[in-house]
RNA sequence: CGGGGCGUGGCGCAGUCCGGUAGCGCACCUGCUUUGGGAGCAGGGGGUCGCCGGUUCGAAUCCGGCCGCCCCGACCA
């Protein structure tokens, strides 16, 4: 294993070092694409896992709508088009041909088999489900519906990141109908909500709720709001949107119902996704230079027992009182495992685990044995004690909800430290190019040429208004006018 | 798509300037000794040198083209 380059020395390098030192991903044969390995695709399990049951908890069901989508269906909505035209991968041909070139055979489309309306790979399904809508939808007694899919996605990017940006993704998209525009904004801010507590309970990552300006807005979008968290670079990473679609689709795809009272009107929409890109912000959030941090509450194996011997017989006494401790503490704090790998001796066991973020290392030795007790470590800080057997699975419980405690507590200090009320233009500028940036609470005019002009000369951009946020007026920390309030800027992945 | 860097056993690299048929560390396999923070010794397996073409008696090395990866920009979740 290579070492892992430090956040100091190279903070993109070490994003990916840690991902190869944990097993967690990889680069494809096909540009853009990853595999997530076994050991990445157990976060994501644990995430569908936590995400699903807090949808379905909400009165969700889940459904599966197909992978490609009818080329005329994107140009119903016509900002929503503009949106996603740049991005979208086309299936143009439905058979190959083998041909012999120079003697070599190889595969081409057969010219015979282009399609007459071509597909594209969906970069988002709104389209394909409001089609889907307009046939399920006819009275209010069909409302609301409540749909999440969970399904795989391209968006033809120019530059991608392991989990940040990748051409493929995986994600949930929620899409629901309703008779009213406050239903549909109830269910909106509703599943941010939602999205905020798995964030900041479950990840213990800290994020800012709140909605997008314009221009950032969701093409096709009413409003958009998003959660926005700080990694440990001082960036701000978008962790998940919720759209209020307001009546956008429904007009598209000529979505009625009929009321009560007999009258036929659109309905109202909502659409909201979190993706594999959360990973990409939970390695980000709490990993460390010695490689993968992992909140326990997500994490796949909650503790490693490692077994210590000196002969055969210490082996063999060793790993079936680790396997008996294992099996009591399972069913108390969830997966343990024991490693009883022979040939590989402890200190680079440890290791490794270390680098793979599990929580908590219990460590069984003849010593320990012989006073029924075991040497307790967390990932995080390193910390270690002796434990006895008798009080262990309640003792890893609580040192596991320590970690969860702490690694929100070092997240949400981190990001206090990193944030700045900024006043003037010469501030503002100085935090991003000499300081060390991180969030700006600063007055913003509410223009979006004035948004974009700072971009173009910063590559700042406004993350979102935070529900909680400064209201009071002041003046444009780029343009002077009188503004909003104060709204958070940050460069952002 | 522009600017920079890099493609050589699984991983990290040397060799490229100055052409002579591939080497080091780690990992892997076998055996013995080991095992409380990344063990030691001995033996062993594994590479069309990113791809295609050219020059040459001979190319990892020189020339041309292409592809991929990483970093920095323009687009985005």
């Amino acid at each position: 294993m290579a070492e892992i380059t430090k956040r100091s020395d190279d903070y993109s390098r070490w994003y990916q070092d840690v991902i190869a030192a944990a097993e967690l991903a990889e680069n494809s044969p096909v540009r853009g694409c990853m595999v997530i390995r076994p050991n990445g695709y157990a976060i994501w399990e644990n995430i569908q896992r936590t995400l699903d049951d807090k949808f379905k908890e909400l009165g969700h069901v889940n459904a599966y709508f197909p992978l490609l989508i009818p080329k005329s269906f994107l140009a119903k909505e016509a900002e929503h088009v503009e949106g996603f035209a740049k991005e979208c991968a086309i299936v143009t041909h439905h058979r190959l041909k083998q041909v012999t070139v120079d003697g070599k055979t190889t595969v081409v489309p057969d010219p015979d088999s282009k399609l007459e309306e071509e597909y594209i790979i969906r970069p988002t399904s709104e389209t394909v489900i409001w089609d889907a809508y307009r046939k399920w939808i006819q009275s209010y007694r069909d409302l609301p519906l409540l749909i999440n899919q969970w399904a795989n996605v391209m968006r033809w990017e120019m530059r991608t990141r392991m989990f940040l940006r990748t051409t493929e993704f995986l994600w949930q998209e929620g899409h629901t109908a309703h008779a009213t525009a406050e239903e549909g904004r109830a269910e909106t801010l509703q599943m941010l909500e939602a999205y905020r507590w798995f964030a900041e309970e479950i990840l213990a990552i800290p994020v800012l709720p709140g909605p997008k300006t314009e221009n950032e807005r969701f093409a096709g979008a009413v409003e958009t709001f998003s959660i926005e968290a700080m990694m440990q670079d001082n960036k701000a990473l978008q962790a998940a949107t919720s759209h209020d679609l307001g009546q956008n689709f429904a007009k598209a795809f000529d979505v009625k119902y009929q009321d009560a009272e007999g009258k036929v009107e659109h309905v109202w929409a909502t659409s909201w996704g979190m993706s594999t890109r959360i990973m990409g912000a939970l390695i980000m959030a709490h990993s460390d230079d010695n490689g993968l941090v992992l909140p326990p509450r997500i994490a796949p194996t909650k503790a490693v027992i490692v077994p210590i011997w000196k002969n055969d017989e210490e082996m063999a006494q060793m790993c079936e009182a680790a396997r008996d401790l294992a099996a009591k503490l399972s069913p108390v704090v969830g997966t343990v495992h024991v490693d009883d790998r022979d040939k590989m001796r402890p200190g680079w066991k440890y290791g490794e685990w270390e680098r793979k973020g599990v929580p908590v290392r219990l460590e069984l030795g003849p010593r320990d044995l012989a006073g029924q007790q075991v040497m307790m470590a967390a990932r995080h800080d390193r910390k270690k004690q002796p434990v006895g057997f008798a009080v262990l699975a309640d003792a890893v419980q609580a040192e596991l909800e320590r970690i969860q405690t702490d690694l929100y507590d070092a997240a949400i200090t981190r990001r206090r430290e990193n944030t700045h009320v900024v006043d003037s233009w010469d501030a503002f500028t100085d935090l991003y190019t000499k300081g060390d940036g991180g969030f700006a609470l600063a007055h913003w005019c509410g223009g979006g040429d004035c948004e974009e002009a700072i971009q173009q000369k910063t590559k700042v951009t406004i993350r979102n208004m935070p529900f909680e946020r400064d209201e009071t007026p002041g003046e444009c920390v780029h343009c002077g006018k009188p503004s909003i309030g104060r709204v958070v800027f940050a460069q952002a992945y």
